[in-house]
RNA sequence: GGGCAGUUACCGAAGCGGCCAAACGGGACUGACUGUAAAUCAGUUGGCUUACGCCUUCGGAGGUUCGAAUCCUCCACUGCCCA
């Protein structure tokens, strides 16, 4: 398949000019990718049940190459899993359950499914390397690939330095040996694909390397690696790290709206690299984003964009513009100017709790209601919350703790959106 | 095993018989200002249908006293010193 049609685009200059290549082995990838149609892959272990924010990157970076007519293939790693990259780790992992990873791996998959196309004649192809790994034997995979690699070679990777030499943690045999399956899954490739490029984090450049050593020593063949940079954030904090944790991209564990969110939210030194990195936007369009964003700062215009792209990208178009209006309601124009069919996305914004319709008829304490909604931790806190101008309801700010908030005030006969503060958020909805 | 010092609110730390729901600092929260940023300034920071009223709180349990975070006894824990 690949080399019967010709790439439209010099993928690797896209790359290089969006700040998207850290390491690139010196093996002529570029002229090539130029010349004919390239096989490429990038794996993802399911160490957890739920890929990050980060690892995003290095599917934007087979997106790219998709774009310019290679062939892309997911590897989800269930054999790999199973053993665990110890590269840059400073701590021997957790062994997880075959079931774990059987499990995470589903959801893995399910997670890559959206970001790439599978239908066309370079169509995306998803595999698991499990189907392979778990079927090698003992004999096979030191005959076959560990005859191919020395210890001294592997022991002088950056990646499991610090594990060699240290004396309180050390390495297992196990974790050691995962460079030669990650070899083995790119020798593999190569034989039944014709796979020759494997891209992936900057982390990764000595497991992606032995796959190119192995190839070559094997088949006498040239294969080749591309790594991203670690993604920073020019305070250098480190990427979709906020108080809840990780940014993931199971909207059971990140919602979407706290993803649209934290890129709302990023610093306008940034804003730009992002728009690079984890958009398709031309740099054009970025550069006139940038320039917009410096002229009115306020409109957080390239911080939209970026969210908005990024979202839809994880989540889906439909998503993202409903949490866009969502957070438009809340920070700009008001929940007045929501629509109906956007309260859902509003109660995926904020907590939410559901109360009794004649509570509400009978007209509800703001008192309560804060304290209902756990708002505040007792009267006592809410009084003076609503005493120090702390408090509104349906963006009316509330002043008097003892008038009840009756039907009139609600949302669509049905949604109070309580505001405490600059910025934080509860929802009120009646019951069915 | 012996000796000494300590244990106060989210954290640090005053208080050493009534004026103590407990100084001060940090943090947190609210307001003003602002770009859903940072800085700054002001206020709030045990609970109670806000009441110069009541209730619960100063490691735990008892006791002395009209009255205890403050004095006594025992217990628990922490730190330092000596064996």
């Amino acid at each position: 398949m690949a080399g019967e049609a010709k790439p439209t685009t010099n993928v690797i200059a896209t790359l290089r000019e969006r700040g998207l290549i850290s390491q690139i082995t010196e093996s002529g990838l570029e002229e090539l990718a130029n010349r004919e149609r390239l096989t490429v892959y990038c794996g993802f272990d399911p160490t957890r049940p739920s890929l990050q924010i980060g690892n995003v990157v290095p599917i934007i970076l087979l997106a790219h190459f998709q774009r310019a007519g290679h062939q892309p293939i997911l590897l989800v790693g269930g054999g790999t899993g199973m053993i665990g990259d110890p590269s840059f780790k400073s701590d021997e992992r957790q062994m997880l359950t075959l079931e774990q990873v059987r499990d995470n791996a589903e959801r893995v998959r399910q997670q890559l499914s959206g970001y790439l196309d599978f239908e066309g004649e370079n169509a995306a192809v998803m595999v698991n390397n499990v189907d392979w790994l778990g079927k090698m034997t003992l004999i096979e995979y030191l005959r076959d690939i560990g005859k191919h690699f020395t210890i001294n070679h592997m022991m002088a990777k950056e990646s499991v330095k610090t594990r060699i030499e240290s004396r309180e943690h050390g390495i297992s045999y196990a974790e050691f040996s995962y460079m030669i399956l990650q070899a083995a899954d790119f020798l593999h490739l190569f034989d039944v694909m014709g796979c020759t490029v494997q891209v992936g984090g900057n982390d990764q450049w000595g497991n992606l390397t032995a796959g190119v050593e192995l190839i070559r020593k094997t088949r006498e063949a040239h294969a080749h690696a591309l790594t991203a940079p670690l993604v920073t954030s020019a305070s250098g904090a480190k990427l979709g790290k906020t108080e809840s944790g990780a940014l993931f991209l199971d909207p059971a564990m990140t919602t979407p709206y706290e993803m649209y969110q934290y890129w709302i939210n990023t610093d306008d030194r940034d804003v730009g690299h992002y728009l690079k990195v984890f958009t398709f936007l031309s740099l054009a369009e970025i550069a006139a984003l940038e320039a917009a964003q410096a002229e009115q700062p306020a409109s957080r215009v390239a911080q939209r964009t970026l969210a908005w792209e990024i979202t839809r990208l994880v989540h889906g178009q439909a998503v993202a513009d409903g949490v866009a209006a969502a957070s438009d309601a809340l920070f700009g124009g008001g929940v007045a100017s929501l629509a109906e069919a956007n309260l859902p996305y509003l109660a995926q914004a904020v907590p939410t709790t559901i109360f009794a319709a004649s509570a509400l008829a009978a007209g509800l304490s703001p008192l309560d209601a804060l304290v209902l909604t756990g708002a505040q931790p007792s009267k006592g806190a809410a009084r003076r919350l609503i005493q120090q101008g702390g408090l509104y309801v349906n963006d009316e700010r509330w002043s008097d703790p003892e008038r009840p908030i009756t039907r009139e005030q609600a949302l669509f006969g049905r949604a109070l959106l309580l505001r405490v503060g600059k910025n934080r958020y509860h929802l009120l909805l009646v019951g069915e």
